[in-house]
DNA sequence: GAGAGTGTTGTAAC
DNA sequence: GGTTACAACACTCT
């Protein structure tokens, strides 16, 4: 699940390869990933990428025409890979990063998560599924070889290059927007973890109004910008916080440690490139290494890092919440 | 084979 | 205006 910490991987992942790349056209495989923009593929073909923005777990790819951009949101499952012509004829692909001493997808698949039978559908890439719940896939060498079943539009560059939008869901989308409407998207983000922005007289001030629970507060993407559901139960840990509990029973200092925490707890995460759940690679098909640093996301029943209570899940706001019911008042 | 679960966001309902 | 519930979706596990 792509939050902020693995958007950003993605956007510094691609921003120097992208850079000054040429669109010479738009492979549209599932329509409706441009659902918000038919025309998108005639609107970018000949265009040149300039630069790569991020707003939360938006991103927004900026061109030597100035007043065009794209925005890309991978929401749950997607992901955004570029590749040469090698990786799509299918090269080994993964063999040179291995040797790079950079996480290989191929080893992460066999260790770290339990894949099982190899399905294979009629004319579709063989891929791997996980043995415990979830919806999302876990990855294999089939998956790097692009395009694959949710390749859902591929950005073809002049040079045999190409940025491919994988999706399993059908959630993402893409669309271009005219810079001065990005401009008023970008307006109702809220205070970012890692921007300027997010300073403590702020924080003080969402807390000082809102009535609702504390994980609502966290993941409310028009408040604070870039937290998804991994984060917040990590942030909330972090604190020593209930993520149930009413923001307006919080005493101050419990504010000012998931002030501390929101920072943190998204600046761990950046530097470790994400968290590699179920699907989220970055831009350069490496999975994410902060998954081993989780303290209770996914940990139900195993024994808490700092007391060793076990780890208790409950649903809040409509999604599982993971919690230390020792640490966390 | 049916139903629950997985989570982001826009929208409708309260 | 603020908050809550749910649909969208594909796929696996129970």
């Amino acid at each position: 699940m792509p939050e902020l910490p693995e958007v950003e991987t993605i956007r510094l992942s691609l921003f120097t390869p992208l850079r000054g790349k040429k669109i010479a056209r738009v492979e549209v495989r599932h329509p409706k990933i441009l659902r918000l923009d038919p025309k998108l593929p005639t609107i970018l073909k000949g265009q040149t990428i300039s630069s790569i923005d991020r707003i939360g777990k938006l991103l927004i790819l900026r061109f030597q025409k100035k007043e065009l951009a794209l925005l890309i949101h991978l929401k749950m499952t997607g992901q955004l890979i570029y590749a040469s012509g090698a990786k799509r004829a299918g090269l080994p692909a993964v063999a040179h990063k291995a040797k790079s001493g950079l996480p290989a997808v191929a080893h992460k698949a066999k260790s770290g998560l339990p894949a099982v039978a190899l399905k294979a559908k009629s004319g579709l890439p063989a891929v791997a599924h996980r043995a415990k719940a979830g919806g999302g896939h876990s990855l294999t060498q089939a998956d790097l070889k692009l395009p694959h079943a949710h390749s859902r539009v591929i950005i073809h560059f002049d040079d045999d290059t190409a940025l491919y939008l994988n999706d399993l869901r059908l959630f993402a989308y893409m669309r271009t927007a005219p810079t001065e409407e990005v401009t008023k998207i970008v307006a109702t983000y809220g205070i970012e973890p890692l921007q300027p922005n997010f300073t403590w007289p702020a924080f003080q001030k969402i807390f000082a109004k809102r009535k609702t629970i504390l994980k609502a507060v966290l993941l409310n993407q028009e408040v604070i910008s870039g937290i998804g559901n991994i984060y917040a139960d990590e942030i909330c840990y972090a604190a020593g916080v209930l993520p149930t509990r009413n923001v307006q029973k919080l005493k101050p200092d419990e504010v000012k440690k998931l002030f501390a925490a929101c920072k943190k707890i998204m600046k761990e995460a950046v530097a470790s490139g994400g968290t590699t759940f179920h699907s989220f690679l970055n831009g350069d098909s490496r999975p994410g290494g902060y998954r081993s640093k989780l303290r209770v996301y996914g940990r139900k029943g195993q024994p808490c890092k700092r007391c060793g209570t076990a780890i208790e899940k409950t649903v809040t706001v409509g999604r599982g919440t993971h919690f230390c019911p020792n640490c966390q008042t």
